[in-house]
RNA sequence: GGCCCCAUCGUCUAGUGGCCUAGGACACUACCCUCUCAAGGUAGCGGCACGGGUUCGAAUCCCGUUGGGGCUGCCA
């Protein structure tokens, strides 16, 4: 049994009335369903919850809430498992907890609801959905009207339990937002129970809450108008309601709540495109709080030091991915060149690799690799950097090719080079100096001489420094690709 | 429509009545460095939505306006 007591640094500051006090061990819990891939926005809440259940030793207990028969699938399931477990959030750890399948909780479901029947709290209806709309419509008041409420109805087939919603006010308490008042008037009598008899979200999300003993609920914005409702629900069962934490939305660039269908929000997407965990966990933390210290780029043991629920803005915050981009850019760079090369291995010997995988040499990869890690904000981008080096006929960017040999002296140029090339020292100091001599003899500095010969060997005008490349090539690559090259333009008019 | 939430640079934020001439970060611009592109360095641009109060003093407290968002299912 559990009889750790939520350390009272949670509320250390001093400013927080007494309601946001609670003996109760501290024991959060996220609460995702199966209905597709993991959304960042879920990821951030996830993330709310985990710094504080580390910081207070308490836990973190995940309950997939899997009884949307229609659109739950298995496998979003572990999916989501393991992108909790790629930010961190790892069974492994000792505050977590879990998982819980709310279907399995059926039985707890409905044997609340029949309590709460048999309290009087709540009754049977039979009016259909068309029903209560068509009796909305006519009394001019959105929602059901309360037409069952004493008509005594048993419970039978294709009727709903409805709960009876006390006249007053509720009052919800948040952690985040102060005390958020609701008049009951404006709150319908909800479904508890479907006609077929399986419950309801706001029931089940309670029942289990209550079983799995949550002192601190700690979700997304969009269900405080769901909170009054499911506060009466705690009451009528008889425990006292958790501490309500409601964390901004996300939203995208329309200000519009991040969503499946139109943004791109799956966490394992960005995995797959080569954001580091570290770096989302970090970006995902300063969507709606910002650690102290005039740097946002923190470590999580900070995160876990400084976060504070009661720090949290309350406003929407916008997913940016030009900032996450930044931040991902930073701790690629901040990685070691081991770290670096061991993070662009599954990209590198991933399938649909430009080059032959035979063709793909480590040793080459290593020597470039601190190269690249300054140059790329995503790993994924580090396959387009070094494929010139493990593709037979790097493709030519014709664009690139006209503008660098259109030149009048191009080609010359490359044919003195290629002389030159032959006999040289294959050793990057002397291949510049190289070249910068020749490049003197048409009056051009290396930054202009060097753009054909980049063209030649890597097919386009912008890459990883053009020495190190060639030494890497080696000569006989070099001197071929030169030489396709100056043909090429021969073979070009002009 | 109703209920609820929210409002500091374009964006994410610091700020909890005097340390604010409002700080940082991303983005953007310029310059430096430089073999391209990056990285790095320096500088710059840019904000308290508006109107009333309260106060000696307000970005910070109150009211209103405007604007945004969330919810409004026998989905979760």
């Amino acid at each position: 049994m559990d009889t750790v007591v939520a350390s009272p640094r949670l509320y250390s500051l001093g400013r927080y009335p007494a309601w946001v006090m609670t003996d109760r061990p501290l024991r959060l819990r996220f609460a995702p369903s199966p209905t597709g891939f993991f959304h960042v926005g879920g990821a951030r809440t996830a993330l709310y919850n985990w710094a504080i259940a580390q910081r207070e030793g308490g836990t973190f207990v995940l309950r997939i809430e899997d009884t949307d028969e229609a659109r739950n699938q298995p496998e979003w399931t572990q999916g989501i498992i393991d992108a909790l477990a790629w930010i961190g959030i790892s069974s492994d750890d000792e505050h977590f907890e879990g998982p819980y399948f709310q279907s399995t909780y059926a039985d707890a479901h409905i044997a609340a609801a029949t309590r709460l029947y048999e309290a009087g709290a709540a009754y049977y209806c039979d009016l259909t959905g068309d029903e209560v709309q068509e009796r909305a419509k006519a009394n001019g008041k959105p929602g059901y009207d309360g037409y069952s409420r004493d008509r005594g109805l048993e419970a039978g087939p294709g009727r709903v339990l409805r709960f009876r919603v006390p006249e007053g006010t509720t009052i919800v308490h948040d952690l985040v937002r102060g005390e958020v008042s609701f008049d009951n008037f404006n709150i319908e009598d909800f479904v508890l129970l479907r006609g077929n008899g399986s419950p309801m979200f706001l029931l089940a999300n309670v029942v289990d809450d209550i079983t799995m003993r949550i002192s601190h609920v700690v979700r997304a914005e969009e269900h405080l108008p769901n909170t009054p409702k499911q506060q009466m629900l705690w009451n009528a069962l008889g425990v006292e309601p958790p501490v309500w934490a409601h964390v901004p939305v996300l939203v995208n660039e329309q200000r519009k709540k991040l969503s499946k269908r139109r943004d791109k929000v799956a966490v394992e997407q960005y995995r797959a495109e080569g954001f580091l965990a570290d770096g989302m966990v970090n970006y995902l933390m300063t969507l709606g709080w910002a650690p102290s210290g005039d740097t946002e780029i923190v470590p999580w043991s900070r995160v876990v030091t400084d976060f504070r629920l009661e720090d949290v803005n309350h406003s929407p915050a916008f997913f940016d991915l030009k900032k996450l981009s930044a931040f991902n850019a930073e701790y690629i760079r901040a990685l070691s060149l081991d770290a670096f090369i061991e993070a662009c291995a599954p990209f590198l010997l991933a399938p649909d690799v430009p080059w032959n995988p035979e063709h793909f040499n480590p040793v080459v990869f290593t020597a470039m690799a601190p190269l690249a890690q300054t140059r790329v904000t995503r790993l994924d981008e580090v396959v387009a950097m070094v494929d010139f080096l493990f593709l037979v006929e790097p493709p030519i960017d014709e664009a690139a090719f006209t503008k660098t040999m259109g030149g009048p002296n191009a080609r010359e140029l490359l044919s003195e080079v290629i002389a030159a090339y032959g006999t040289a020292e294959w050793e990057h100091e002397a291949l510049k100096e190289t070249l910068e001599a020749i490049g003197e003899g048409y009056q051009l500095k290396l930054g202009k001489a060097q753009a054909p010969i980049r063209v030649a060997v890597t097919g386009r005008t912008v890459g990883p420094p053009l020495f190190e490349s060639l030494v890497l090539l080696g000569r006989d690559e070099t001197l071929r690709r030169l030489q396709a090259a100056l043909q090429r333009a021969g073979a070009t008019p002009g």
